[in-house]
DNA sequence: ACTTTTACATGACAGCCATCATTTTAAAAC
DNA sequence: GTTTTAAAATGATGGCTGTCATGTAAAAGT
């Protein structure tokens, strides 16, 4: 049956966040059109009146993910305490896009792979800025982090054991904050 | 037909090595039986009698690639060298089946996952000894140094733009290092 | 030499999936 | 209120994949 136009609208939102969250639980092959719409009470057929292709949902859906994400206002520190809790690690669905799908966008198309790429920049940046310095080693603190951040999740993700899993999380922050400690005590004037 | 007995032992050995690279390279669920069998030269109808399933396949493939890598003698620094290096970042076939499967491990079964728990297990042990410390900041350090590779490696391979990338892999080796230095100068005896 | 065993080849089957053609039905337009 | 439009439902199709039944030929055993 035919949906009012507000509906249509909202649908398809509805269908980019049930799959930004299904993608990063499952990863991009385990998730079907189909389960994407059943998801949401509907059926298949109406799927492609949204999009062109799954490459195409994939692709925003994945752009979707990455631009909620942005509204982090959270004070650097904090959302490092996020990045690496459990609470993360164990809530992939609505977890960072780029930690949970980073590996599985290698096989998709180029258009997703520069979103991802997009993202990746972006999160540098954002960082950057939150440790408010642009010389080169505020840049490699930012970097250096961010990959620690990212590879701590995968691994604890991947991890069976919990309490190795903990410790990754655990040591990893605390090892980065030896490093953000370390800088500011080299900003002449705040040691 | 028929091959001798060493033949089919080599042929199983080459079904090992084979899929560990097509998978570590494409994933799991994007390499096929048929693909793995027909890379050797035969068809797919002699799997089933090395392996019990495809998921058999997997375990074992997983635990030959993780095998291949512990006969590292390298270095410290030398392995990170070449771990950090744009020729590990693509050169996914041969290269660490942890930085390259770890995401994908998690939709697997709970033998692989298990598999996969050793190695990470493994080689925070390995850069522990490597470490020559035993006390909670050389483990510290181990686990995060190596959460940091895995998350560059993955970062950098995600990545299109090769200046983005390179700059990922650079500034998380050059940080990693930072940081070992660091540790080394606060060891009596070293500053 | 003959028989038995078995590694691999061939071919088939069921299940899943992306995609599309057609139909239905309710909202928009008039 | 009637007609037009289009969103979603239904159903079909083709391709791919894991698995298995059967066939075949060469090695192993006697």
């Amino acid at each position: 049956m035919k949906v009012s136009r507000e509906q249509m609208a909202e649908n398809r939102q509805r269908i980019l966040e049930v799959a930004s969250r299904l993608f990063r639980e499952k990863g991009f092959e385990a998730v079907g059109v189909a389960e994407v719409m059943k998801a949401l009470g509907l059926t298949h057929g109406g799927f492609y009146g949204h999009f062109s292709s799954k490459d195409d949902l994939i692709v925003q859906a994945l752009a979707h993910a990455l631009g909620e994400r942005n509204g982090a206002t959270l004070p650097l520190r904090e959302y490092m305490d996020e990045y690496l809790s459990p609470r993360h690690r164990d809530n992939r669905a609505g977890g960072c896009p780029i930690s949970g799908l980073a590996a599985d966008t290698l096989r998709q198309t180029p258009e997703a792979r520069s979103a991802v790429t997009d993202g990746v920049r972006g999160q540098i940046d954002w960082m950057l800025e939150k440790l408010s310095g642009s010389d080169e080693s505020a840049r490699r603190q930012a970097i250096a982090s961010w990959a620690a951040m990212v590879g701590a999740v995968v691994l604890a993700r991947a991890t069976t054991d919990p309490v190795l899993s903990d410790e990754i999380l655990k040591e990893t922050r605390a090892w980065i904050d030896d490093g953000l400690n370390r800088s500011i005590a080299a900003i002449p004037g705040t040691a």
